[in-house]
DNA sequence: TGCTTATTGATAATAAAATCGCAGTATTGG
DNA sequence: CCAATACTGCGATTTTATTATCAATAAGCA
């Protein structure tokens, strides 16, 4: 038969759609049990999965950590983590400059860049 | 007593010296084994463990994947890794294409940058 | 050269993330 | 409305990376 929109399904795409930054396979239980109680961590990852299928979300991997789940159809984007609060800010503008790093003959098809430091709150509060 | 200087660190520190990239454990002990037939993968993580301490050697974590070790001391660099031969490649020169991308009043303490795609060799063939 | 003990090798144990199996549930075409 | 079956929940299992255990080995000082 074909595919079903089940409760799951649509909880897990109201929390993707709603957050503002990428989020865990947990973060995302957690806020889809606020409206579908008792969906568990296998159902998340199965619709992750499929959803990843069908390009509706992209992961964000960060460097040692397992990956983060995110809408897809942004435009193109980075992350500054802040080591403090752990909040992760959209970063953009960085295509002419990884451009200038590529080394001559060689083809790029992808890249990542990640910040990390104090982002603008905690930047403020670190002296007090 | 002090620490002793043995065959098995001996040898990781050869390895990790005439690597021309990161390496994993796995790769480590592959190679050392020329050097040390019989070292263990639980000996290559030990001796990884304390060179770490030491700051000897330092981690080039890839999104998505575990750690790769190479030798610390190295000029500031990033990576350009081969989709095709699976070789990494330094990149350098990142520094003041980065500052810009950092929103105001944000802190910038560290960043991370890995271009993928073919390097020139595979860019070549690619039409072969 | 001996002796102390840091270190090793082999394997079991652990940790974390993701998947599997299956009985029960709920969606949807008719 | 109802039946076929896609989907779910739960727990067990797998996978991969790393660490712990412990008897055996080997640095390196006296």
């Amino acid at each position: 038969m074909t595919e079903r929109n089940t409760r799951q399904k649509t909880a897990v795409a109201t929390v993707l759609a709603e957050a503002r930054t990428p989020l865990t396979p947990r973060d995302i239980q957690v806020r889809a049990r606020t409206i579908v109680a008792t969906i568990s961590q296998a159902t998340v990852y199965r619709i992750l999965k499929g959803l990843l299928e069908k390009q509706d979300v992209t992961t964000v991997q960060l460097p040692g950590e397992p990956p983060l789940y995110e809408q897809a159809g942004k435009t193109h984007h980075h992350f500054f983590r802040c080591r403090r609060c752990k909040q992760m800010y959209e970063v953009q503008g960085c295509d002419n400059l990884i451009d200038r790093l590529v080394p001559k003959g060689f083809t790029l098809e992808d890249h990542d860049v990640f910040l990390f430091g104090l982002c603008r709150t905690c930047t403020g509060e670190q002296s007090a």
